[in-house]
DNA sequence: CAGATCGGGATAACCGATTCACCATTAAGG
DNA sequence: CCTTAATGGTGAATCGGTTATCCCGATCTG
């Protein structure tokens, strides 16, 4: 069923009855009803490729993700397909499917951006979508790649290094800070940290943002209470022994991920000590095993789904040419649960 | 850049740049080197819309989604687009957003229907895909559908009444059977059950495999031994308590999925029992929090990226015209860990 | 009332590839 | 040496929409 078989049908030219389903021109009421009738009987749908062909705009958003199972990818594709949907967008999906090098700094290697700039490229010139969204989990300096491609290109999750960019991102900054103000107001004095991998953004920003904090609230957060993780689950067991034959160790542990909390957790009982009895423990991410951990895990909740919306309509925004904000922070909220307690 | 622009870069017709580029036709090889120096001195790289529209198939796969939150769905689109990218074809992302009503027999609505069949419809009728992957949660009866759309059609995870569509699942039925068996070699004679959603397929077909099991091991699973749930912890747990209370209760528990065994497993330490001392308690899923709950829970992993592989190989073999299996069904593996014991 | 204006609809070019039909050249065969 | 066949390449139609341009009749204007 085609256009041409439609006007056939109706008694019209091609043209007018694409004229009548695009609204792009009047037509005699009558007309249009003839011919809106018949593509309702048929149950026609126009061809979006021969659109696309013409157009040279094909109304999808290509995203491309480094690891669809990675923890946050799916809820932010989520918030993607409904801003996109509602806007009349389709999404093409390309996964790069890396998780198992993601935590070993594979971002920075030329063999990983050799895989990212296929994967844009492809999208762009072969399935010539009309943006892209990236969702990666690692800041990251692509300066120059977005003049290239001359199509929007969001990133989401992740944050670049130059500002003409656009950016959908948490506030692991300050949301960590929050975190700190708030084990404070429940008298601890002593925090320790265990932090993602080194040098990597979020890493950094939380703990920047953690260390701001403690200043605020007038806590000495020296470099012993500092302890490097890599975001796995053993990381966050070793950081906290370490943490406990502290001569004076700390009351409270902010872990920078649930799984290093629940490492944390766990070296905190194999020390003989109870959470948050003697030492609270709190993590960044709210995955499913906070709330079955016990005690149940305190944990900060990154609004992914909203990040992806955000996304989305960014993009949407840049392809119909208009102004868009080139970073967007989204807030995050702390989830009060029962491994965090006030001092005694 | 378009292949006209190549062509005059060659010296020679679009034909033979097209011709070169497919390798449709004999070309001399100094022609062929000519064209391709200009191809990869230009970056060019085909408009598939174009390519699409004259050869009315688009490489595309169309994956049809409940909610891509969905536990098993990230995964099973991480294998789809394994197969498919090795394949060189790309995929369109369709997601019905419905996790909120996934557990009231929604997907037996007629909205469901209306929303499963308008998705389909687009990306077949408007986005003119090749084949289409639906991913659901629950078995379903869409007779008709498949002569309707006349490209192939693959349900995964889900399967269907009618044998002539095309199906890739996992042995809910046997590996629940090895589960019983399991636990019987065990020495546990008096073993309870609590299902998912009664007359949901995937719970009956674990509930057939459970009950078969136990008729061969010589195991009587009465009635009152058979809890229903409904997939979510709450129901676990309450199954586990009318479980406790039998004038003589289990020695150990199988519970459908593993929200509903750490729920059960709740019940049992509240009972102040302990899990496997005295209960030992099996789940289904091997969700993340399988990992995290104390003890650790045995559990059931099915091979999601596996069905995903499957049901893109399904797809692309119908699309080429090749006979494909109409139902496969991919071993589970049961995950040992430290919830299941001998009974004392 | 003649000429200008306007509005609805048709015609045809176009988007960028693919592929059929055809042509020119060369090779093979009798 | 002429016919036939094979080979490598070209021209043009085509896929299914969109849209610039044109045309025709009706309405308006002075």
């Amino acid at each position: 069923m085609t256009i041409r078989e439609i006007a056939e049908l109706a008694g019209v030219s091609k043209a007018t009855v694409s004229y009548v389903l695009n609204g792009t021109k009047n037509i005699t009421p009558e007309v249009k009803q003839r011919v809106l009738r018949v593509v309702a009987e048929s149950g026609y749908k126009k061809n979006r490729i021969a659109t696309s062909l013409r157009k040279s705009s094909t109304s999808t958003i290509g995203v491309v993700v480094e690891d669809i199972i990675s923890f946050p990818v799916a809820p932010i594709i989520h918030g993607i397909s409904e801003r996109a949907e509602a806007e009349g967008y389709q999404i093409i999906l390309s996964d790069l499917r890396i998780l198992d090098k993601l935590y070993n700094n594979y971002h920075q290697t030329p063999q990983y951006r050799k895989k990212m700039n296929d994967a844009v490229d492809y999208l762009l010139q072969a399935a010539r979508v009309d943006a892209v969204i990236f969702v990666g989990m690692y800041d990251r300096d692509f300066t120059g790649l977005i003049d290239k491609i001359g199509k929007p290109l969001v990133f989401a999750y992740c944050t670049t290094r130059d500002p003409a960019d656009y950016c959908v991102s948490y506030d692991g900054h300050d949301v960590s800070g929050e975190v700190i103000h708030s084990l404070a107001r429940q008298g601890h004095e002593r925090i320790g940290v265990i932090t993602g991998l080194p040098g990597s953004g979020p890493s950094e920003a939380r703990l920047r943002g953690a260390l701001s904090a403690a200043h605020e609230a007038g806590l000495a957060v020296g470099p012993d209470c500092i302890q490097p993780g890599d975001w796995e689950y053993p990381s966050g067991y070793a950081g906290a022994q370490r943490l406990l034959r502290l001569e004076n160790p700390p009351t409270a542990i902010f872990a920078m991920n649930d799984l290093m909390a629940a490492g944390a957790m766990d070296a905190v009982k194999d020390a003989g000590l109870s959470v948050p009895g003697d030492v609270s423990v709190i993590g960044f991410d709210d995955r499913e095993l906070a709330s079955f951990v016990r005690p149940n895990l305190s944990t900060v909740r990154i609004d992914l789904v909203g990040i992806g919306r955000a996304a989305a309509e960014t993009a949407i925004a840049r392809i119909r040419g208009e102004e868009a904000q080139h970073l967007q922070v989204l807030r995050s909220v702390m989830i009060p649960r029962d491994s965090v307690a006030e001092r005694k």
